[in-house]
DNA sequence: GTCAATTCACATGAAAGAGACCACGGTCTAGTG
DNA sequence: CTAGACCGTGGTCTCTTTCATGTGAATTGACGA
């Protein structure tokens, strides 16, 4: 009898799982996993126009777009590793430009390629063109077919131009032993309009377009990924649904889906419990937004922080309308009083303009007639989010 | 009443400056054999 | 003789200022019906 109970003890603890999760990884943005779904075509095309690649032929640019978290980078990903897998003549590169310190300038992504051929550079220092030859020369002594991915490519050209993807473009043209080949992922679909007509026609000799999920492809997905990623038992009827339902809402963004699983997990964990329920989908859904925004702000510079604190000011002021001019005001009384340097109306406008770009604020260009044009300044977050900001903007001595 | 001109309050662009950072090569200095 | 400290030079990067130009509709004022 006393055996028995020992016995019933042990294999319920072998049985229920005592966290949630299995493998936390496989839930995370950078997870490439093995297969794929929804995702054939796609992969198909990718794969087709990239093997000849294996016989030592040029292949031509792609390019990959559509809305966040539709799997372009995961299919570029694995295609592209599974080739190198093949054969020992293919090197794979994969930069994402939107990482900070990366893409600020051609510099900095030429020494970040060259360093992925093992080459130390210095970070900064060096003439362009002097960065430029290294390149060269690392592709030229690695002696193989390159895959260059460059993900989130809209912003690299937004930042610096499109003058580095004319030269990369171009490079084949001096290469003799190597060979480069570019997939530009962007998920802005206008992105190509604005480009240099020739560069345009050379990165897209071939566009794949990445269509949304819709909400039973990512709960798909999400199905698939949590075997792995999470204990059986440990979802509540429901969850997985309600997940995709969330960000089926955003323009089916699988990443999305699978952060809010994540995070709805993680709360399930820290709150004792064993599964994960309804309610902590919906608490990852405000913790989701919440984080994004204050992690923005804090990362954000003094001058821009208080631009920040003076339109929270004016709004907490019961202002409507709130314009340029007016923050401009205000922004001058406080860095002033904290003594920050005093900035132009010139460089307040395209802090505000940057701010706009975060989701922070939103603007709007509205013309007043004789009463001129201006930016219409709002505030559009919750009173969680802005008392948390608050936060932030005290600790800086801005409120 | 209609219509073109005017006007406002910035937006938006371009260029250039300031000050920080960094690599590199040359020179100096102190320590070692 | 050599390693390390130090300095000047030449380059990049970021933030900022200065100067210049653009913009869209309310307002104005001339004009004609």
């Amino acid at each position: 009898m006393k055996q028995q109970t020992l016995q019933d003890i042990f294999s319920n603890y072998i049985q229920t799982p005592t966290t949630i999760f299995k493998n936390k990884d496989v839930l995370s943005p950078d997870y490439i996993p093995e297969i794929t779904i929804h995702r054939d075509e796609q992969i198909k095309q990718i794969a087709s126009i990239l093997s000849p690649i294996l016989r030592g032929l040029k292949v031509s640019n792609i390019f990959l777009f559509g809305k966040t978290g539709t799997g372009k980078t995961v299919c570029a990903k694995q295609v592209a590793t599974e080739l190198e897998k093949n054969s020992k003549k293919v090197k794979v590169i994969y930069l994402n430009c939107k990482m900070k310190r990366v893409s600020d300038t051609e510099y900095r992504i030429l020494a970040e390629l060259s360093r992925s051929f093992g080459k130390t550079v210095p970070p900064t220092g060096l003439p362009t063109d002097e960065i430029y030859r290294i390149f060269y020369k690392c592709i030229e002594l690695e002696n193989k077919s390159i895959i260059l991915i460059l993900d989130e490519i809209d912003a690299l050209v937004k930042k610096i131009g499109d003058g580095i993807l004319y030269n990369l473009t171009r490079i084949n043209q001096d290469l003799k032993n190597s060979k480069i080949s570019l997939i530009g992922i962007s998920n802005d679909t206008t992105f190509t309009e604005n480009l240099d007509p020739r560069v345009k026609s050379s990165l897209s000799e071939e566009e794949i377009l990445f269509p949304p999920y819709n909400a039973s492809q990512i709960k798909d997905i999400l199905e698939q990924r949590s075997l792995d990623a999470i204990n059986t038992g440990c979802l509540e009827q429901g969850v997985i649904t309600k997940c995709a339902a969330f960000a089926a809402q955003e323009h089916g963004d699988a990443r999305k889906a699978l952060d809010l699983l994540r995070i709805a997990a993680e709360t399930a964990e820290r709150e004792g419990s064993l599964k994960v329920l309804i309610k902590h989908v919906d608490k990852a859904e405000e913790k989701l937004d919440l984080d994004r925004t204050v992690e923005i702000v804090k990362t954000q510079p003094k001058q821009s922080l208080a631009v920040l604190a003076a339109t929270i000011k004016l709004v907490e002021a019961g202002r409507k309308n709130i314009q340029t001019g007016d923050i401009f005001e205000v922004y001058q009384q406080i860095s002033t009083n904290t003594g920050l340097k005093n900035l132009t109306q010139r460089r307040v406008s395209d802090l505000i303009g940057e701010l706009d770009m975060l989701g922070i604020i939103n603007t709007r260009v509205i013309s007043k007639g004789r009463y001129g044009r201006t930016r219409e300044i709002r505030l559009l977050l919750s009173k969680q989010i802005v008392e948390k900001i608050k936060k932030v903007l005290i600790e800086n001595y801005l409120l």
